[in-house]
DNA sequence: CTTGACCTTCCACTGTACTGGAAGGTTCAT
DNA sequence: ATGAACCTTCCAGTACAGTGGAAGGTCAAG
């Protein structure tokens, strides 16, 4: 299959598949006499795993690596474990961070809120902030 | 007071307080005979207000909206609250985002501890995604 | 008079995941 | 034979908030 073929099959853009390529995240696809890219089925599984593993929230980089892992014929399934444990902890971090920013953003709301509407000092820029 | 006092007072670097100026958050500073910039002991403030809006999740775009509406001698409260409304409704679906990721994370994690250390099929990438 | 710390401008690069567009080649239907 | 739809490569740009470095000017101390 032509690489607009795949494209479609697999829910994304030639842009983006060449992309992938370049990133190593696709290998190089075999070529037609007329230089076109010539895809094995397969590929749309390989791109839909690529989907799957953004959905899981691993970055492209992260998601090369696990298919480098296959590559060399070995099972990454310890591997993307320990990236599902990272992402875990990274992700609780982040959420704790932006709770703590959440409060802070609507005590700032609410006092912006109050009937006050007049006297901002000259000096400071803001009296919310 | 020099670029590099003016960092160190407002606990920056002199690189980024050229680029508040380039960006329009800092008015070109005074110039003394030898092309240093030379700025008023207020500049601190004003550095220390972009690091507040900065730590109330706000882009320097927005901080610079507030600046330049207080630089034409407005008082720039209802669009602070405004601007702090908005971003108290992107956080809650930021967060809102983040918790329904963990949980699917979560279960994937989960799903990759089970005792079952074998049988990775060769079509699939990896069974865990 | 030179060394070192400081300052100036300008250009390019960082990371992330693409996206846009130009210039040209291929394939197929009409 | 010509037009549309597809493909190729390569270069550049997006958003965000800076950071790095080169080449050169300034200032005080030794």
């Amino acid at each position: 299959m032509r690489i607009g073929q795949l494209a479609e099959a697999a829910g994304t853009t030639t842009k983006t598949l060449r992309f992938y390529e370049d990133s190593g995240l696709l290998l190089p696809a075999e070529r037609l006499a007329s230089g076109y890219r010539n895809y094995a089925e397969d590929a749309v599984g390989r791109v839909g795993f690529i989907h799957r593993g953004q959905a899981a929230g691993l970055t492209l980089a992260q998601i090369g690596q696990i298919l480098k892992i296959r590559e060399h014929g070995q099972v990454p399934c310890s591997h993307v474990k320990g990236l599902l444990g990272e992402r875990l902890r990274e992700l609780d971090a982040q959420i704790t961070e932006l709770l703590v920013l959440r409060e802070t953003i609507s005590q700032l709301h609410e006092k912006a809120s109050e009937p006050e509407p007049d006297s901002c000092s000259a000096e400071q820029v803001c009296r919310y902030l």
